[in-house]
DNA sequence: CAGACGCGGGAAATCGCATTCCCCAAGTCT
DNA sequence: AGACTTGGGGAATGCGATTTCCCGCGTCTG
């Protein structure tokens, strides 16, 4: 750095261009032009005065030629934010979470917004971390779509930050985390489990097992608890029937059956498990020991996911829509909340659906209708 | 400065807040401390200069305090470009391209930068038009996973942007598209399928169908003629098989399988689909035809998609290290190839394995191997 | 017909931060 | 002991774009 003080302005300019290699800027487009840089930014832009048409045409002509692209950055240092959401999802591997990030993404392009995508790789810390890395880029919008976990420490720590956030004029959306004190789009895992549960206990299942993950992950408690109160609501006790704890993960879900196999699947007419992952795993585990899923023990998931259906026999599951929660999302972001502002925390719950297939063939000989 | 003491403060004030939300700037951290902005830029940053370490600790906590977060753009612009490399890629909810993104976030976090993704939505115009976009953020690093369409317009235009990029200072890294001059990760899709070619024909199969789509499409068209290539390498000549066009996607192979069985498949004895979406619509369609895919039929696809292991019977298929093309893709974006600069456009390619399995069984009585 | 007003252009301030320049205090060398 | 080195802090400058403020000119109105 010193010696760089000591060198003669010409290789001055040269390192000097190695670093800061010149984009065409505004001024350049002015010049181009013939007009002040103020002209020039207002037709490229807009403002609330008029430029003369021909000036416009002729910076529109400039910039053309130029290849001139804005400096982001630069206008966001001026104007205060960037027109962009930012999001930060668990996984992006993961079809629950880029589902969600394409009607975000839709909804954002709609709104003249780009999107910028992060991944926090299902830690909560991480997740913690990364906002406050995009606080630091200005976005006009954050949107989490985060595995809920109980942890109270680095919620605490995320609300702070978020809170921060919002005070400096950002907004934020939350989804599938009804808890947090932001705008939420809630996917309603409780009740789309409460009605698989009944349907299932309509078409005479009474033996069941539900495969789910540690109750921290509150996607996995709330599938779990939904489809424990639609047993109860159809006179089935969880007494009765048992529960095993596993990871939310394929493997996790061929694990719990291979080793429910194991211990003998007695008299168990179905296994719930609480994603589309595990339950391929769990029908995995049964083939491989012999058994056919659907007929020697019927299986059910929840997420719809695609390959849902190219599985033999076709799963069935509790249907998200997870694109329209997306959508939602934006719609919230984008909404004007100073009227909800006393109406308490807006939160949209996305509906679920759910779609019986040949996994969960109706119990022969018991296809009574209960209650 | 004068004029400014001409306005009343009050007014001015509120303006201020509220179309620029005061976020904590530098200035505050500074005051809070009780040091200027450049020792407390100094203390954060770190220079070459040195600042007492009590100092450091005060700004330190001071920072911690006020939550503070620095201003990406101001600093974009002090600097000249944000340390985040711009990920475009064609679709997200596509486990292909996600796959990619996972290696190159990775390897981007890894080195300290953060990724932010857009998504071109499978057009190639949308792909110009974002690499516009994504210029003006100014990023050191942009990185394409794109559909290669054979569009030479829109391909010119992409040129031209990436070039300008280029000039100004960036780094890009193609991936899939060994054509144009820009460092590239490239999938050898036509070496997979014509070994896949092969060795299905050790297998014994000889009477083979694919389906494909658009040879527009470069990857399909690049595992249309591997394979065809490796079916001739085997001795099977192409005239005695046919190959089908159709869209790219799952319903797309459902469509060509469906019209395939309703012309009647003589004695067809294998199905090849350029990818396993199309693969397992493919299956479906055998199915419902009253058919068992692997016994009457044999299938085949490419990508080896996670789902590839569950359907029944599993699914022969070429299996593509895509997490490990994202990481490649990072490497030769952070590589300095100032030296490979007269070497040529450098281009890694990531090589493919291919996977036998159930949906491809030998066929009996025919176990020859074939030269 | 004169003054008010609207309209559009340009100079300059501003945004938040990094960096450079310059001054100054303390320590070191001769 | 005086000149010199060393390193820290304050002030000024630059980055690229927006925005405010001022100004000249043509038009409208009383």
């Amino acid at each position: 750095m010193d010696d760089r003080s000591k060198t003669p302005a010409s290789s001055r300019l040269t390192a000097t261009a190695r670093q800061r290699p010149s984009s065409v800027t505004l001024q350049d487009v002015a010049r181009e032009a013939g007009v002040s840089a103020a002209t020039a930014s207002r037709a490229l832009n807009g403002s609330t005065r008029n430029v003369q048409s021909d000036n416009v045409s002729r910076v529109l002509a400039a910039a053309a030629r130029l290849g001139y692209v804005p400096h982001v950055s630069a206008q966001a240092t001026a104007k205060g934010s960037i027109p962009t959401v930012a999001l930060v999802v668990s996984d992006v591997a993961d079809p629950y979470f880029s589902s969600i990030a394409v009607g975000i993404i839709d909804a954002a392009e709609a709104g003249g917004l780009v999107v910028t995508m992060t991944v926090a790789d299902r830690s909560p810390e991480r997740e913690v971390q990364l906002v406050r890395t995009l606080r630091g880029q200005r976005p006009q919008i954050i949107i989490i779509a985060g595995s809920r976990i109980n942890d109270t420490d680095t919620r605490g720590a995320l609300i702070d930050e978020l809170k921060q956030y919002r005070a400096a004029g950002g907004r934020v959306v939350l989804i599938s985390q009804p808890e947090l004190p932001f705008p939420t789009v809630a996917i309603d895992n409780v009740d789309g489990a409460r009605l698989l549960a009944r349907e299932l206990a309509g078409a005479g299942y009474r033996r069941l097992c539900i495969i789910h993950a540690p109750h921290r992950i509150r996607t996995s408690y709330d599938r779990y608890t939904g489809f424990v109160t639609g047993l109860e609501e159809s006179g089935i006790s969880m007494d009765a029937n048992f529960a095993m704890e596993t990871e939310f993960t394929r493997s996790g879900g061929y694990e719990a059956a291979r080793e429910l196999v194991e211990r003998g699947l007695r008299n168990i007419e179905l296994i719930f498990a609480v994603n589309d992952a595990m339950a391929l795993g769990v029908m995995s585990a049964l083939r491989d020991a012999g058994l056919v899923p659907g007929r020697d023990v019927a299986v059910a998931g929840f997420d719809d996911i695609s390959s849902a259906v190219d599985v033999v026999p076709a799963l069935t599951t509790v249907t998200v829509p997870l694109r329209t929660a997306g959508l939602e999302a934006m719609r919230l972001a984008l909404a004007d909340d100073d009227a909800a502002g006393e109406a308490g925390i807006p939160t949209v719950w996305i509906p679920t659906a759910v779609r019986l297939r040949e996994s969960t063939p109706p119990v022969s000989g018991r296809l009574i209708t209960v209650r």
